[in-house]
RNA sequence: GUCCCCAUCGUCUAGCGGCCUAGGACUCCGCCCUUUCAAGGCGGCAACGCGGGUUCGAAUCCCGUUGGGGGUACCA
């Protein structure tokens, strides 16, 4: 055992004693029933869509039951810091309206970034040497390397535990020398010996009872000394925080299973009571033969940021997520589900490979079911960053903006799903503006993709255009181009020109196709009296002349 | 190597011993509607990884196996 005060020199002397921090952050008053929850982000990339899936379930399992969610950043890995990582949670918490009940600018439990917490995590490794609990330990990297490589050699488990821990039972007057000689050093946590068979066995909110091997390696829990602030590992910061956060319940990924006996020495060390877990199924991709981990460097669809860019509805986004948590509330309507509270019992184990297909249809859905006013505003404020052009567009042509896009959506029982996500509306929507319309170049233009002769197109468009009215009943209006196309040598409908190929030059579907790319430049549209009447007269015949 | 988690149509899943000749949704494919597309309507293809048990009876329980995922870091 090290001598208190040798241990007690290695830090700050008006470090506080752990009663201090228990009085600071005392229990909450809360309803019974309540769950704290939080979510750690680790600011060494952008937010991964797993992040958002497991945040959404931490908010909703707080909220539901009457508790708190707090965010921690969990920035204990200085080196791996990602510039702008911050600023990308703050998008992608607001624009998914995941704002924490608790973080820096509101709270008591705080700091909420683990490396403003070194006092904190100070006072309690302190603890632990004192009581023989943890110890410095002065291998080089080169050594652990020699260890692990031993070990594989030896078909040994890795790992810093027995006759390979070489400080766990060093003297104290070589721990001192080292010490006196300022090499740097960690500190680890002294495994407990292992009792019974070596396993352990806990239950898990999710996942019901699983057991797990013990853990006997020395864990690091203080990184290096010759760094500042010195910082804890992960372990032992989850072990103080989410004690002293008073949190009740650690959602978080799958991969942590293998840590839960770790951790729950950790809080037996420290005193804490033992926390309440619920791993969940981590996202994957499908790759060919088989899935894998969504990859936040290989996967685009693996950032938030990219449905953000791609401009999919927040609400789409959740409601999809919510689905892949709890696979009942994807059956269920989108406002339903999103009201329904997530439930632990009811997440799926097995981890969901992420579907853009799937997501796909059910933002069109989604999308179908908004009052135009939404949908432009929503589209404008897209484009204001990602379309700069088209957001100008729209804030100018308001009135037609509105007039495109209720056609076929407004008054109507089955209203038009050509819309996934706001990036579409440009392909689907720009041609009704002039600002971002190329007119045909005339009747050679690649889009018009027609076998007709150009001079029976220019007489049957040039008919049309003469005797052009802008009427208001879509039949009559219809009729005036089957009227003008028949007098041009097509037959009135598919049938009689199937009956006589020879006789025509087609058929008034041929007829109309031309009509439809000189206004919108495509073979595909809405309803084209719809786009007629949003474009107004005097737009229409300027298009048509093109090819007259 | 070792430990842990997981396993129903291509995908998300329902199913928690008989209601299952396995249901729904997405995708895909037909057909209908139709001046195009989108939508909509109707229909179709498509799964319990494998092998043993337990049981009158198993997708459901047990064991094994295979396959996938993860841990084994001074990363989280």
């Amino acid at each position: 055992m090290l001598d208190r005060a040798l241990i007690d020199s290695l830090f700050p002397a008006d470090l506080p004693e752990p009663a201090h921090w228990e009085e600071r952050y005392p229990p909450r008053a809360l309803p019974e029933g309540a769950e704290v929850t939080r979510f750690g982000p680790s600011p060494t990339g952008f937010v991964h869509i797993g992040g958002l899936y497991v945040a959404t379930i931490d908010r909703d399992v707080a909220t539901h039951s009457g508790g708190v969610y707090i965010v921690r950043v969990e920035d204990t890995d200085q080196s791996r810091e990602v510039e702008g990582a911050l600023a990308q949670f703050d998008r992608a918490f607001s624009y998914f309206d995941l704002a924490p009940d608790e973080a820096d600018d509101r709270g008591d439990y705080g700091p909420y970034h683990q490396s403003q917490r070194e006092q904190i995590y100070l006072t309690y490794v302190r603890e632990l040497l004192r009581q023989g609990r943890a110890y410095p330990c002065f291998a080089t990297k080169e050594e652990l390397a020699e260890i692990t490589a031993r070990q594989q050699a030896a078909k040994l488990p890795t790992g810093y535990y027995g006759r390979w821990a070489l400080w766990r039972d060093a003297q104290p007057s070589d721990v001192a020398a080292k010490l006196a000689d300022g090499v740097p050093y960690v500190v680890r946590f002294r495994a407990p010996e292992l009792s019974g068979d070596g396993r352990v066995s806990f239950v898990d909110a999710i996942r019901g009872k699983l057991s797990h091997e013990a853990n006997r390696n020395d864990t690091v829990i203080l990184k290096a000394s010759d760094q500042s602030p010195r910082l804890p590992t992960y372990h032992f910061a989850h072990a103080v925080d989410d004690h002293l956060m008073r949190v009740t319940l650690v959602i978080r990924s799958e991969e942590w299973i293998s840590s839960v006996p770790l951790h729950q020495q950790l809080f037996a060390a420290l005193g804490h009571p033992p926390i309440t877990y619920a791993h969940i199924a981590p996202l994957m991709k499908q790759i060919p033969g088989g899935k894998r981990k969504l990859s936040k460097r290989k996967d685009p669809e693996a950032s938030v940021d990219f449905y953000i860019a791609a401009g999919y509805p927040a609400l789409a986004v959740l409601y999809y997520l919510r689905g892949l948590a709890n696979g009942r509330l994807a059956e269920l309507p989108l406002a339903e589900a999103l009201a329904t509270p997530i439930r632990l019992d009811q997440c799926g184990t097995a981890g969901p490979l992420v579907d853009l297909v799937k997501l796909e249809d059910i933002s069109a859905d989604h999308i179908a079911t908004l009052p135009g006013a939404e949908v432009l505003a929503a589209v404008t404020e897209w484009a204001q960053t990602y379309d700069p052009e088209l957001a100008a567009v729209l804030v100018t042509e308001r009135e037609l903006a509105l007039r495109a896009i209720a056609v076929e959506r407004e008054g109507v029982a089955n209203p038009r799903k050509d819309l996934r996500k706001w990036s579409d509306f440009r392909d689907a929507y720009g041609f009704f503006f002039p600002a971002l319309f190329t007119p045909l170049s005339g009747p050679s233009d690649a889009r018009v993709a027609t076998a007709i002769d150009p001079a029976v197109v220019a007489a049957y468009i040039g008919d049309l255009i003469d005797s052009y009215q802008h009427l208001d009943d879509p039949k009559e209006w219809f009729d005036q181009i089957r009227a003008a196309s028949t007098r041009n040598g097509f037959a009135a409908s598919p049938k009689e020109y199937k009956a006589d190929p020879d006789a025509y030059h087609g058929s008034i579907r041929e007829a109309s196709q031309l009509v439809r790319v000189a206004l919108t430049g495509s073979t595909r549209s809405p309803d084209m009296h719809a786009i007629a009447k949003a474009l107004g007269p005097d737009e229409v015949l300027a298009r048509l002349r093109v090819l007259a």
